[in-house]
DNA sequence: GCAATAAATGACTCGAGGGTTATTAACTCC
DNA sequence: GGAGTTAATAACCCTCGAGTCATTTATTGC
């Protein structure tokens, strides 16, 4: 006994709103522009959503769930892996043991898994990077790739601490080099059309960084690198932030 | 037999909108409170620059003028030195010769220098990648990240040619995961109230690219990986760009 | 002190865009 | 087909901020 809402409005609004966010960002992208984009009205739009930012949100959500789910299983897989082959070894690094490669085939996996993520939702990270500047999500960017990095972080210090790494590079330095080159790709990607060949890229970055890391093994006892890097460096908890410290937590 | 204008005006003016920008972007930042941060009125903005865009082009085109003076003096500088050293060798730099060392150490030289200016100009930096969609300056980030990738991807078709480098690598590989990583530590340094410290910094990664390009190069006969990557990758020039392609250029 | 001149002010216009609401359109159930 | 209900519309209000300009203020030369 009433009159059923057209069940593709939502969704087109949504999709329009995806595309301007991408254009304008957040704040420029005009509400009527998206309402228009689909045939409907401004009045329509604030039927469906509280507003524009109450719409981001939702995508936002969205796309954290299914980040936080590869984290977790990263986590999870990585742990059950160590469990199942035991500890790996700086020999086993030297030698590309079977173990080591297997290992890294797993880390590749799950690089790619990220890849393929951020591709699905490339508009959202485009948005999220550049697009929400004094805005309640303004520091959000920045909060998604701490997650990553201090994931990274907490792995690196398992590999360090059991001697699997070396310990002469400044802490946090490969975790970083890892999240800066994904997420130059990420940025790169959210403006192709084309999805890239991330495989190609994921094994490459792989090769260059573990095996940077096993070159450094081998010279260990070498004596020409000799001064210890032990600065704390950049970490995820290095939270000095001017910018990102004023970010006004959502008030939905 | 005039009013002279307060010297410092202008230099407040500018300051005052650094801040400005960098806390809410080009676009958010509002002229009247950058007037009202030095005391002065919203006339007198005016009466110093032709719009907020205008400024914002002014600091741009210094921090451009220091960058396109880096980068040709690190064209130039190694140019010289591969002259004067002859061209590296696959050799040297498996057997880390004095030559490559040194070689090693130049890079090394030239990316404190990229690191220093962006940490001079930081603010702008921030405001760049973070502050201007749906601007005039939308694409200025990518365009200046393009210029640094071309660059180097110059020297690094030079090596791949003399056959320094591998060539089993993505080519534009070495110089996107260079790119990614300095400017990741750009990303972070932009909302540091402390300069960290560069050198270790600059100097593990460029231990870890290059002993990683080595140990390459030692497996070079070793058949385990076989595989060759030549997919294209994703070089400066692939500008297949979405939301970059329409950047409006500027219009003053 | 006074005229001339340029700096600086702030009240003003104007357009843009977020959010509201009275009204109309469309649908369902009886 | 009519009552009831909800979707959708579009005119409206309101705030905010860019840019303007008549007016005031400060300074200099005489």
């Amino acid at each position: 006994m009433a009159r059923p809402a057209d069940s593709k409005a939502r969704d087109a609004l949504i999709c329009a709103a995806r595309e301007r966010f991408v254009q304008h960002g957040l704040k420029g992208a005009r509400i009527e522009d998206i309402t228009k984009a689909c045939g409907l009205s401004k009045g329509a739009f604030y039927l469906h959503f509280k507003s524009k930012e109450a719409l981001f949100e939702e995508l936002l959500q969205a796309f954290g769930e299914r980040v936080r789910e590869l984290l977790s299983t990263r986590q999870l897989e990585t742990i059950e892996f160590l469990k199942a082959e035991g500890m790996l070894t700086a020999a086993d690094v030297r030698q590309q043991a079977p173990r080591y490669l297997h290992y890294i085939e797993l880390s590749n996996k799950h690089n790619l898994d990220v890849l393929e993520l951020c591709w699905e939702y490339r508009d959202v990270v485009h948005v999220v990077v550049r697009g929400v500047q004094d805005t309640a999500f303004a520091g959000t960017a920045w909060d998604m790739l701490s997650q990553a990095l201090s994931h990274l972080e907490y792995q690196e210090q398992m590999f360090i601490e059991r001697g699997t790494l070396r310990q002469d590079l400044a802490a946090g330095l490969v975790p970083a080099m890892l999240v800066g080159t994904y997420s130059m790709l990420c940025f790169q990607m959210t403006s192709m059309k084309q999805k890239p060949d991330f495989g190609v890229w994921a094994h490459g970055v792989n090769r260059l960084l573990y095996e940077g890391c096993a070159a450094l093994i081998q010279h260990v006892s070498s004596a020409e690198h000799e001064e210890t890097l032990e600065t704390p460096l950049l970490t995820a908890t290095e939270n000095c932030c001017l910018g990102a410290g004023k970010t006004k937590r959502r008030n939905s």
